[in-house]
RNA sequence: AGUCGCGUAGCUCAGUUGGUUAGAGCACUACACUGAUAAUGUAGGGGUCGGCAGUUCAAGUCUGCCCGCGACUACCA
């Protein structure tokens, strides 16, 4: 054979990796290895899209290694794995980014820039990043089909978006609706929950707080308990109240309790104006808000700003038995409109806690999405305005003040406004942040009303209050709630499904399954769509003016269809998707809103102006992807295409894409969208900080595979630390990996390439026979299978970093480390035999599955290594690993015995190592025998790996000494596990007196199997298994022990043993010599040495062995040397003159 | 503010159903070894297992409360 095994002058992963990306290429091999497994049953994977307009980060190496290593695991299984990419390119992050790029803000587009020429421009931006994300795809090794991949805003993308919300509108469960939601006055724009959550948009900020005093009505409607026990005092009783946002109580139109929750009726003062007060609130906060020491004080003594305050309990009662009771409005500016429903009631609302404040909360619909749903449940009035065009407003305005009365509906304003008591506050902006004369200094409106609160006894307690408060991040200013009209997906009703079937999906790691999205399921509220914004799928309802008719398209046919119509009825002029061509039109604004339509009743249907939530768009593409059902059908889909077996991204997609595939797919599939879902934690700096652009602490994935390679970096990822644990992400833990990991493998296979070239070893001979193998062979055959068995165990459970582990510990600790480490005089000593061709053969099964094992996480090295080995042997007919089928374990080559056998050897030859070290005994001095007591089972173990331990020792004999021999003393322990639960109470003594027990003692107990002995008053007896028993020390020798296990080493170093030490230290230097002078390893020499007394009887016993090892054919000794190679100096304080010259 | 996760050597991480003296790699120090050599071995130093309580004969491991970090959720007044 002429073909060799490629070798290497240093290990270059870059490099390694530009040949094989090349070489992929060239073979088509992604395709291929799709090929070869075409009709094979699918292994189904979603590709969740990623934006290109922005750059990839080093977390997107992380996201999509693990995607991969599953992907090509999967593939090598057998199955088929079709992995198509995706673009998302909608959305808010696009948007922004257009407006910075041009120097626009929302408000210019429509009059600055046409919504046309500002759409075209998302549409160029979207894709900016493209080639940087291919190159990246490229580069990773990251397998995924780059030439078809799906693409939010294409039309067929939209009309299938479109289908599927139509499916969700058909069973009832889309629905419009007035809710309040984050605006930002000064950006003039709602806010996603998204941009909420933008990092720095929680801060905290000091208000002004207020618990206000709501006067309770003596003129009810209803007739009630309450009132009638407080009879007469009816005339000074009030709820009392908290609220963080004063400006929020003049819409205030009902106060909540909870209907379990215990309240209190006290009689006290007013601390401002000294009045005599009776106040209700909740009685776990009574003592937050009255003193304990003042309950039951005299009354009489008491004085205006006294602050001790007496109080005394009237009587208590439930929260159910408040509700319905009336009062007066707080600050009677504005009037409900009737027509809205009640005002001014104590309502039940679920949500009320005693926590914080009074137990009794303020509510003002129009300001909080939680007043305004238990506001609707008792049919409460919001507080609405009616402006110039007959618009119900709250009442603050876009810009954040309160209205002015002028922008308002005249007739309304005569109606509904004590003009005299508004006139002072109209046009006040409700956070100085809105109004540009305004400062932190000035006075702001909360102050101002709570101070003519507290004027009028209508305040019991005003004070600055910490809490955290969403601002808008374009602005910085605070963000108000706000109430908007929006569409809204009823996921409520369909909450119970969607818990139910997530039960089934199996999450890795379990507790994000259970706990982040399981609870985030179990509070589920109804999913706002609605995007007031420009770039995006837009929502397919046209309505007529007055809302009572509408239609939804859920395809561009049916669209064409309509549009027909309304050409008849004289709406439109042409039909601009009356094609088949999909590329003709476009379904985006501003085309779409030139669509009108006409209704049943011959009425023009305009389109609700807003667009779709971004997150429908991905969570739409399980079916979207395939354009489904337009160019898919149901059967095809299901059976090649949904559900996925398997999904991942990070953790941070759980309330974004997770959810929004299992919520689609549940609605519209009654299934679940995916099996298996791996969520991966963060990406975070080396000192364990967020990476953000702000902190300029991001790392670029392409500076540090250009350094380390991408397989290192892939392998440092996933090995570090579990993917759903947040990694620290530190280059020098690549390096490590590199190092370690990458540089042991490479050196394994060029020790392998080394020899088996010299040897022309091309696995043509037959497979040797498992049991004619040495022992040393089966050993790491075993380990090998067991590995075989963990990884697939491991990948199979979704448990990359174990199975990464593994690998990484067979090679670096059991391959490198001891098979190779133990088995190198096999590769280069002696003939072509079986022992040899067995060494050979089993190294390269080792390399060969490794590779296999090793190439879903480090696709490109393994590949290398694999077709380094394939190239010479042609055992496998695919040219690439990934082509190959996952190695099957052989149970028959696994061998437990052995393997414990394995690891005995290893421990008595790293205690023998250490008994060296301590007594300084180098290891080429060889030693006459070593001792270790032990059972006739132990014995057995250790003489099938005598000859290893011996010759890795570097000792002549092992002598085995029985375990009651008296030469031996021993240490005995107690076993707490059997011991513990039979006397836990002296347990601690028990422990103590065992370690005690004597040398006789000991023996009583090992030669009858029991001790019986008395432990403050409680008889014991020990059993042989109550306790460990172990060798100390034997009398002359020097030991060392490790747990149960004992070695002795004779130290004596005889007369020959000192002669073959000079031997083999001659050997050693002639050897050194060799390499620093280059020779070849095949070169025979000529040696000539200083002659020496010891040296010579030495040369005289070993000679052959020495002119064997170094292959030397003539060695003598002489007494002078001319031209020395050099000096060396095997003999004590002697050095040695010594020449070396090729033969 | 709430929920969840994390906190073990200077760094990165293991640590089984609670059980004896808490481990590995890197880094550091010393000594060896040297037909794998830009390797390798052995030994050593380095820990209040975030803190405080509790359960138990026994807690890194179970429970509670704090502290720090992170994520998610949220103007529950």
């Amino acid at each position: 054979m002429s073909e060799k095994y490629k070798e290497y002058k240093g290990l270059n992963l870059v490099d390694i990796e530009k040949n094989i990306q090349n070489y992929w290429k060239q073979e088509q091999t992604f395709e291929q290895s799709m090929k070869i497994r075409e009709g094979n049953k699918p292994f189904i994977f979603f590709e969740g899209p990623p934006s290109a307009n922005g750059k990839p980060g080093i977390h997107h190496v992380m996201a999509r290694t693990i995607k991969d290593i599953f992907c090509r695991y999967k593939s090598l299984k057998g199955y088929y794995v079709s992995r198509k990419a995706g673009w998302d390119t909608h959305g808010l992050p696009v948007e922004l980014g257009v407006e910075k790029q041009l120097g626009i803000t929302k408000e210019d587009i429509g009059t600055k820039i046409s919504v046309e020429d500002y759409n075209k421009a998302c549409r160029e931006s979207v894709m900016q990043f493209k080639d940087l994300w291919d190159k990246l795809t490229e580069q990773m090794g990251y397998w995924v089909d780059l030439n078809d991949p799906y693409i939010t805003f294409t039309n067929e993308y939209i009309e299938s978006v479109w289908w599927l919300l139509g499916e969700i509108y058909n069973k009832g469960l889309l629905y419009k609706g007035y809710t309040i939601q984050p605006y930002s006055p000064a950006a003039g724009t709602g806010l996603s929950s998204h941009e909420l959550n933008m990092p720095g948009c929680y801060r905290d900020v000091k208000d002004t707080t207020c618990v206000a005093q709501f006067k309770i009505c003596n003129k009810q409607t209803k007739e009630n308990e309450i009132l009638n026990r407080l009879g007469k005092d009816i005339e000074k009783a009030y709820f009392l109240a908290w609220t963080t946002t004063p400006w929020t109580l003049p819409s205030n139109t009902a106060l909540a309790v909870g209907d379990k929750i215990d309240y209190c009726c006290v009689e006290s003062f007013n601390p401002y104006t000294a009045d005599s007060i009776i106040v209700i609130l909740a009685k776990n906060l009574l003592y937050t808000h009255f003193k304990k020491e003042t309950e039951n004080a005299d009354f009489s003594a008491y004085n205006k700003g006294d602050k001790d305050i007496p109080w005394k309990l009237l009587f208590e009662c439930k929260g159910k038995e408040l509700v319905g009771i009336d009062y007066e409005q707080l600050i009677p500016w504005i009037r409900p409109q009737e027509s809205e429903g009640e005002a001014f009631k104590v309502i039940s609302g679920d949500y009320v806690t005693t926590e914080d404040g009074t137990g009794i909360v303020h509510i003002a619909p129009t300001f909080g999405a939680d007043d305004a749903r238990v506001a609707k449940l008792s049919n409460i009035a919001p507080l609405h305005l009616v402006d110039k065009n007959g618009k119900q407003q709250p009442m603050v305005d876009k810009s954040g003040k309160f209205f002015l009365m002028e922008d308002l509906d005249e007739e309304y304003v005569n109606k509904y406004i004590d003009k005299d008591l508004y006139k002072k506050y109209e046009g006040r902006f409700v956070k100085n942040a809105y109004d540009t004369t305004l400062t932190e200094k000035d006075a702001t409106l909360d102050v101002d009303l709570s101070v003519e609160l507290k004027m009028e006894n209508k305040a019991f307690k005003i004070e600055k209050h910490t809490h955290s408060y969403p601002h808008c991040w374009r602005t910085d200013k605070p963000v108000l709630y706000y109430p908007l009209d929006s569409w809204f997906i009823r996921t409520t009703e369909i909450k119970d499904k969607l818990i139910s079937l997530n039960k089934t999906i199996n999450w890795k790691p379990q507790a994000t399954g259970t706990g982040r999205f399981g609870n985030w399921l179990e509070n589920l509220v109804d999913w706002n769509l609605s995007r007031s914004r420009f770039w995006g799928t837009p929502l397919p309802i046209w309505r007529t003016e007055d809302g009572k008719e509408e239609i939804f398209i859920n395809s561009v046919q049916k669209l064409s269809e309509q549009i027909d119509k309304s050409i008849q009825a004289g709406f439109m002029k042409d039909n601009p998707y009356k094609t088949d061509d999909y590329n003709a039109f476009d379904l985006h604004r501003p085309y779409i809103d030139k669509v009108i339509l006409v209704s049943e009743s011959g009425k023009p249907m305009k389109r609700e102006s807003d667009l779709i939530d971004v997150w429908f768009d991905s969570g739409a593409m399980p079916f979207a992807q395939r354009h489904y059902p337009f160019e898919c059908t149901t059967e095809e889909l299901k059976a090649k295409y949904f559900p996925a077996d398997f999904i991942a991204e990070g953790v941070d997609q759980t309330r974004g894409w997770f959810f929004t595939l299992h919520a689609i797919a549940t609605m519209v599939m009654g299934d679940v969208s995916y099996k298996n879902v791996v969520s991966n934690g963060l990406v975070l700096d080396k000192q364990g900080n967020k990476m953000s652009k702000r902190l300029g602490n991001g790392v670029d994935p392409f500076e540090m595979m250009n350094k380390y390679g991408a397989d290192a970096t892939r392998w440092y990822m996933i090995s570090n630390s579990q993917p759903w644990d947040n990694l620290k992400f530190d280059p020098e833990g690549i390096d490590e990996i590199r190092r370690k990991f990458f540089g042991t493998l490479y050196n394994t296979y060029s020790f392998f390439a080394l020899y088996a070239n010299i040897d022309a070893f091309a696995y043509k001979e037959q497979e040797i026979e498992y049991n004619k193998r040495p022992e040393i062979d089966r050993w790491i055959l075993s380990l090998l299978n067991t590995l075989i068995k963990d990884v697939d165990n491991d990948l199979n459970d979704y448990e990359p970093t174990r199975a990464a582990r593994r690998i990484s510990n067979f090679v670096c600790e059991d391959l490198s480390n001891w098979y190779v480490r133990l088995c190198r005089r096999r590769f280069w000593k002696g003939e072509y035999t079986e022992d040899k061709i067995s060494a050979y053969q089993t190294l390269y099964r080792c390399l060969e599955i490794v590779s296999q094992l090793g190439s879903s996480f480090a696709p490109f090295f393994m590949d290398e290594m694999y077709r380094n080995l394939n190239n010479v042997s042609h055992r496998h007919e695919f040219a690439s690993v990934h082509l190959t089928e996952f190695p099957q374990y052989n149970d028959n080559e696994i061998d437990k015995d052995l393997e414990a056998r394995m690891n005995l050897a290893q421990k008595i030859c790293s205690l023998v190592l250490s008994l060296r070290k301590r007594h300084n005994l180098k290891v080429r001095q060889p030693l006459a025998k070593i001792m270790i007591p032990c059972d006739a089972t132990t014995k057995a173990h250790i003489e099938k790996v005598k000859n290893l331990i011996l010759s890795e020792v570097n000792v002549k004999e092992i002598e085995y000494l029985d375990l009651h021999n008296n030469v031996l003393s021993k240490t005995i322990k107690a076993n707490f596990k059997t011991l513990g639960p039979k006397y836990g109470k002296i347990m601690k003594s028990l422990a103590a007196k065992i370690v005690a027990f004597t040398q006789e003692e000991i023996a009583e107990l090992e030669t009858s199997g029991s001790y019986s002995l008395d432990i403050d008053g409680t008889a014991v007896v020990l059993e042989l298994n109550d306790v460990e028993i172990a060798t100390k020390d034997i009398e002359g020798w020097v030991v060392a022990n490790e747990g149960q296990l004992t070695v002795a080493l004779d130290v004596t170093i005889t007369d020959a043993l000192r002669k073959e030490a000079v031997s083999r230290e001659l050997v050693n230097r002639i050897q050194n010599i060799r390499k620093d002078n280059d020779f070849e390893v095949t070169d025979n020499i000529i040696v000539k040495i200083e002659n020496d007394e010891l040296l010579a009887a030495a040369v005289e016993m070993y000679r052959d062995y020495i002119c064997g090892e170094t292959l030397t054919k003539e060695l003598t000794l002489v007494d002078t040397i001319a031209n020395p190679t050099t000096k060396i100096d095997i003999i004590e304080c002697k050095e040695l003159a010594i020449e070396i010259t090729k033969a």
